[in-house]
DNA sequence: GAAAACATGCGCATCGGTGTACCGAGAGAA
DNA sequence: TTCTCTCGGTACACCGATGCGCATGTTTTC
């Protein structure tokens, strides 16, 4: 069940990360297997919890938001009640795409995306607002995405 | 073309974001249509450029990969020829899985991933090797995701 | 060393989903 | 009103996913 994973697994894992909209017989040709027999890795694949699901990328910037944030959060105290109160609210608030429990002189990383300057403004005075338990913020805006998200190095 | 976009259309985008190995007649309950006419949208979303790809996202932990860390970088200059030997580099490496040029103190926020405290410490003489320009690295270990990718705010 | 048990790939058959053509309803303009 | 444009529903053809049987190769056991 565990871990007998050899190379075709790990290349099917490397190449529907990329794209899983592949039809069986071309993922099949890329690994060097037929489609039924890539179809019958995949399943196990998923079978035994390598794949968490599939999802569509949505074009962040066509669609308007093309801020994004990360934030820096820590807050007054760290006791489990100031955390839970924290992580509850961080979780209703759309605008925040991840939320991290850090180890080092921060408490929190938000990633965060808006449309503009002016939306960021009112989210940044929302999330202070809204957020409780802060004690500092540091809000770092990215530039440009130099590498993307290319999937995990299987 | 540009964003005549109703609820409908936002209510596809939010659930293949999500999941998008159901079927067009689920997705088409969901939404409200019927497959075929749910079809039709999602095609036009998808040649409107709403749509970035499809990937399966694998289970990160599952994998071995159960360490996370945010790197800031700052580089000894901010020239082009410093900025552009650092993003060519970073590219090449393939536990790193994001990079992003930011505005604030640090130039660079990197997010790797790798299996341990060992491998860890061998990524991390490998970037300082491997990447040229670095002056000053700051490693922040994520503890835990409180809130993971949920999708974007449409 | 032989044979059984297991793993793995291929080809085929079947079935469900995808994609398309066609029709009708409703909104807007002349 | 009437023409037209848009958009959704229905019906259907077809492609691809899914499951099965068979062949082949490998490992284990006596």
């Amino acid at each position: 069940m565990n871990l007998p994973m050899d190379d075709i697994d790990r290349k099917i894992l490397r190449a529907i990360q990329r794209d899983s909209a592949r039809s069986m017989q071309d993922l099949g040709d890329l690994v060097g297997l037929s489609a039924s027999a890539c179809h019958r890795r995949l399943k196990s694949l998923e079978e035994k919890g390598y794949i968490a699901g599939y999802r569509a990328m949505l074009d962040r910037v066509r669609l308007g938001l093309s801020m994004q944030f990360f934030i820096e959060v820590s807050l007054v105290s760290q006791s489990d009640t100031t955390l839970e109160a924290f992580e509850k609210a961080v979780k209703t608030i759309p605008e925040v795409l991840e939320c991290h429990l850090m180890a080092g002189q921060s408490d929190y990383i938000l990633r965060v995306v808006c449309e503009d300057a002016t939306a960021f403004e009112r989210l940044h005075r929302d999330l202070v607002a809204r957020l409780p338990g802060i004690a500092r913020v540091h809000s770092n805006m990215s530039i440009r995405e130099v590498k993307s998200f290319g999937g995990l190095p299987v």
